[in-house]
DNA sequence: TGTACATCAGTGAACGCGCGTTCACTGATGTAC
DNA sequence: TGTACATCAGTGAACGCGCGTTCACTGATGTAC
C-alpha cells in the first residue's frame, strides 16, 4: 500500500514569514492575527457582505482608520480570510487523511474519512466555508494570493486517487470522445499527487498519458461532487427532503467513488 | 416509452390569481412586475445584497415609500424574486423535457437535456441562480412560499427518473444499509413524478416499496450533482482547471446517471 | 345617471443608522553613528 | 552607552455616501345607494 510522496500531516504554520525580531514586528504580528479573529468571528455572525472594518476596530477598542494599518482596504481583509480558510480546510483535509493512513484503511475508506473531514470543517464553519465555496461576492475579485491555496485543498483529494491508482485500484473508463477537458496542470497534479512548481513531487507511475487523463477527469467529478453535495446541505436544500443529512452525504460520496471504480463498503443490505 | 403522467410543456402563468378588472387593479399587477423587473435587472448587475428599495423606486421614477404599497419589506421582493427564479428553472427544464420527448429521444439524452437547459439558464441568469442555490443571504429566512416553487424544479429531474424507472431502463441498487435516507415525501414525488398534496399524479408502478426508495435515493443524488456542478462552474472553481466546462459538466451529469444504471452516451473513445 | 363616501397610490420629509476611506497629527519604538 | 533622526502605530475629525422604514398628507379611482 504506497503512502504520498511528501506524507500528509506535513504543514507549514500560517502566515510566518520570518521570526520577529523587534516588539514592533511581534505587535504587528499578533494585532493581524487578532483583526483576522475578530474578522472572522463576524464573518460567522453576518456573512461576508456584512464584515465591517469599523465594527471590527470598535471591538478591538481601536479607532476605525488604524485598522489601514495592517489591511489596505476592506477586499484584502477578505482576502486574508479566504486564504486562511482554504489553508484551514486543507489542514483539516490532510490531518484525516494521515490519521486513517496510519490505521491503514483501504482506499475507499480513505476518500469517505477525507470527504467527512471537510464536511465537518464546513458545518462547524459555515460562513467561512460560503466565503470561499458559496457565491462570489459581488465587486470582490479574488486575486491571485488565493489560486495556491485553493489548490492544497484538492492536492489532498488529488493524493487520494493517485494513491488507490497507484495501488492499482481504480479502473478509469473515458467520459468522453474528443480529447480530455481538463488542464495539463490538473492531469499533473493527480498524476504527481503535488503542485507542478513546488517541485516537490515525485510522478506516480500511472500508465500512460491517457490513463492519467482519464484519472484526472474522474478526480475532478470526485471533487466536484464533493463540494456541490455540502454546498447542497449548507444552502438549507436538504431541509425537508432527507432524514439523516449525514448519511446523504455519505450516499453521495459512495456514489461519486464508484465512478472512477473506488468501491466505498457503506453497507447496503448484503452487508452485515 | 412511456411520457409523464401530467405531460410537461404545461405551466400555469406566473403571478396571475385572477383576471384584473379595474383599471386600478391592471395597473397595480403591472407596476408589481415592473418592480420586480427592474429589481431583477439590479441583482444581475451588483448581486442580491446590493439590491436597494430606493434604487428601484429611483428608477421607476417613484419616492421609494411608494414601493411599499407594493412590496411591504425589501426580504418580501427578495421572496417574489426568489419564487419567480425557481419557476423560471422549473419552466426552462420543463421545456427541455417537453423537446426531447417529442423527440422520442432515449432516457439518458432526455437526462441529459434536461441538464444542459438549467445549466444554459443558470449561465444566462448568474445572480438570479446564486439568489436560489448560493449561499443564504444572511437575516434572510426563506418563507414557506418557496417551499413549493423549489419542488417543481425537482419534480422535472424526478419526470425523468421515474419514466426510466417505468420502462425498466434503471438498476438502482441500494446504497447504505439502516434504512432510506429519504423522506417520504420525496420517495412519493419520485414514484408518482407529482406533488403528492396536488392530487395530479398517478403513482407509477415501480416495484416494492424499497426499491421506490432506492430510486428516490439515487435521484437525490443526482439532483445534488447537477446543482453542485453548475455552482462549482458559476463561482468560478473551474477557472484554471477545465479547458472546456461544457464538456466537464456533461461529464459530470454522465457520471450521475450511471449511479443509476442510466447511460448517457458521450461518445467514449470507441464510439463514433 | 349622479352624488357621497371609502379605498387606495403616490408624495415628501424625516428618523436613525452605518459604512469605507483620507488626512494631518502626536508620540512611541527602532536604527545609525 | 548616548544622542539625533527616521520609521511607524494609533488618534480624531471629517468627507460623502446610501440605506430601510415610518408617517401624515393629497388627490385620484372605485363603489353603494
Amino acid at each position: 500500500m504506497s503512502s504520498s510522496v511528501d506524507g500528509p500531516g506535513q504543514r507549514r504554520p500560517d502566515t510566518v514569514v520570518s521570526a520577529p525580531r523587534t516588539a514592533r514586528e511581534r505587535a504587528r504580528l499578533e494585532l493581524t492575527n487578532e483583526i483576522k479573529t475578530v474578522a472572522r468571528r463576524h464573518l460567522e455572525a453576518e456573512g461576508a457582505a456584512n464584515i465591517s472594518l469599523r465594527a471590527v476596530a470598535r471591538e478591538l477598542g481601536m479607532v476605525s482608520s488604524a485598522v489601514y494599518r495592517y489591511f489596505a482596504s476592506r477586499d484584502e481583509l477578505l482576502t486574508a480570510l479566504i486564504v486562511d480558510a482554504y489553508r484551514a480546510i486543507a489542514a483539516a483535509a490532510d490531518a484525516a487523511l494521515a490519521e486513517v493512513v496510519e490505521a491503514d484503511e483501504d482506499h475507499g475508506r480513505r476518500w469517505l474519512a477525507v470527504c467527512r473531514s471537510v464536511r465537518d470543517w464546513a458545518l462547524e464553519h459555515p460562513q467561512e466555508w460560503a466565503l470561499v465555496y458559496g457565491s462570489p461576492v459581488v465587486g470582490y475579485e479574488a486575486p491571485q494570493d488565493t489560486v495556491e491555496p485553493a489548490g492544497q485543498v484538492a492536492l489532498v483529494l488529488a493524493r487520494v486517487a493517485s494513491d488507490a491508482a497507484a495501488d492499482g485500484e481504480l479502473a478509469p473508463r473515458p467520459l468522453l470522445r474528443g480529447g480530455p477537458f481538463v488542464t495539463d496542470g490538473v492531469t499533473a497534479l493527480v498524476a504527481g499527487a503535488g503542485i507542478p512548481e513546488a517541485g516537490t513531487a515525485e510522478p506516480v507511475d500511472l500508465g500512460g498519458l491517457e490513463v492519467r487523463e482519464q484519472l484526472a477527469e474522474r478526480a475532478l467529478t470526485m471533487w466536484i461532487s464533493l463540494i456541490g453535495t455540502i454546498n447542497f446541505e449548507l444552502f438549507g436544500h436538504l431541509n425537508g427532503v432527507v432524514l439523516d443529512p449525514a448519511r446523504a452525504f455519505d450516499a453521495a460520496m459512495a456514489v461519486a467513488a464508484e465512478s472512477i471504480g473506488l468501491t466505498v463498503d457503506l453497507g447496503g443490505p448484503g452487508a452485515a
